[in-house]
DNA sequence: ATATAAATTATTATATCTTCTAATTTTCCT
DNA sequence: AGGAAAATTAGAAGATATAATAATTTATAT
């Protein structure tokens, strides 16, 4: 069930894009091409995995528009922006915004594909990472808010006496939610369910 | 005892220094200039909080290879990086490498007043957690060879009764060893052990 | 209004954890 | 060799947590 990672291009010059292309082909890595921003953000697909190449100066929608715009639908992949004419102010806020690299054309091959399977690897990373932070939050929204609540005096170590008393329920009803928590959740543990915990970002 | 944050300005040209000295004062900032990598390296002190700013081109060490050095030392100022004649890859290779700003002179002087007044920030929060840090990892360093092997064990959620057997000595000796870890790491309760676990990096 | 889910409580039995006291054995440094 | 720190163990009492079962009261949504 492991899709193999493309090489996702998004250039209006086809001469480039055609290029990028047969240097992927080279290594065996898959690829698509767009021609415009726009038309990446009609296509795109968040489950497959990857990196994107992205040339600054198009039409329309530039590649650190583009950037910009994943970044605010909290999409994070790997970019690597590519740029005939670019500046250092450019390349700064390119990287600050999170480009894995900024690449001036002409580039060199090698380096180019190098730092496309760096992309990659980063890439695959943050998918395991985040298949990982989706279960455990399919997992929260099954609580109740009740048990959540019990929950946050739980993480922060509260025993069971104390959390009933300043949430003024008995004991009882603690323990009832806190083994319900610790079922829906499938934490074994309390550090399994710190760790969650920390993920999930409930704790600072 | 809070010190006043100041401007670390490591430049050779007597000009910008005193430039960029006039500028730091105007908005009632301190600063300290150094005419060279070198001199910087002599006499800094990471007591001193602040930020720094370094020039690229500098007889001897430039200011990228002051930035690799202190990094190597695992010293992680707020760095901002100026330069006179700047290209891209220097740029990319500087901010990911950890500087918060390149500038290229001549700068806007509200520009680089507003990058100072973040980077002295952002020292101050990365003072914060590492002042909280080192208080945690001096604790960690009073425990004994038995006492760490067991607080891994801990803070996998593992039972008493298991490290134990895990450990091939009795439940007793756990427990002595247990209560001995929290007493000294300064921790009231499991979840308090397991943010401190967090920091000192003894989980993933 | 009436099922359904959520929240509440209690009881009992078992398992664990914590704390305290006390003592013995190992290990390591001078 | 002698002393200090570390590691080891035991037992007992009290506090907590967990698991399983059962029952009642609110909410809530169709």
């Amino acid at each position: 069930m492991n899709q193999e990672p493309s090489v996702f291009i998004v250039d209006d010059d086809e001469q480039v894009r055609s290029a990028l292309t047969l240097l992927m082909e080279s290594v065996g890595l898959n690829s698509e091409s767009f021609s415009s921003g726009q038309e990446y953000l009609d296509q795109f697909d968040t489950s497959k995995p990857g990196c994107l190449i992205l040339d600054v100066r198009m039409p329309g929608i530039s590649g650190l528009d583009l950037q910009a715009r994943l970044s605010a639908e909290k999409i994070h992949p790997p970019i690597i922006i590519i740029t005939g004419h670019g500046d250092v102010p450019m390349a700064v806020r390119a990287v600050t915004a999170g480009a894995v690299d900024f690449i001036e054309k002409p580039f060199n091959n090698q380096s180019m594909l190098d730092n496309v399977h760096r992309a990659i690897e980063q890439d695959a990373k943050q998918r395991g990472e985040s298949s990982r932070l989706e279960e455990i939050e399919s997992h929260y929204d099954e609580l109740t808010p009740r048990e959540k609540e019990v929950l946050l005096y739980v993480i922060e170590g509260k025993r069971n006496k104390i959390i009933a008393s300043e949430m003024n329920i008995s004991q009882s009803t603690v323990e009832a939610h806190r083994s319900k928590v610790m079922e829906k959740m499938a934490a074994n543990t309390l550090s399994d369910l710190m760790r969650m915990a920390l993920l999930l970002k409930l704790i600072t």
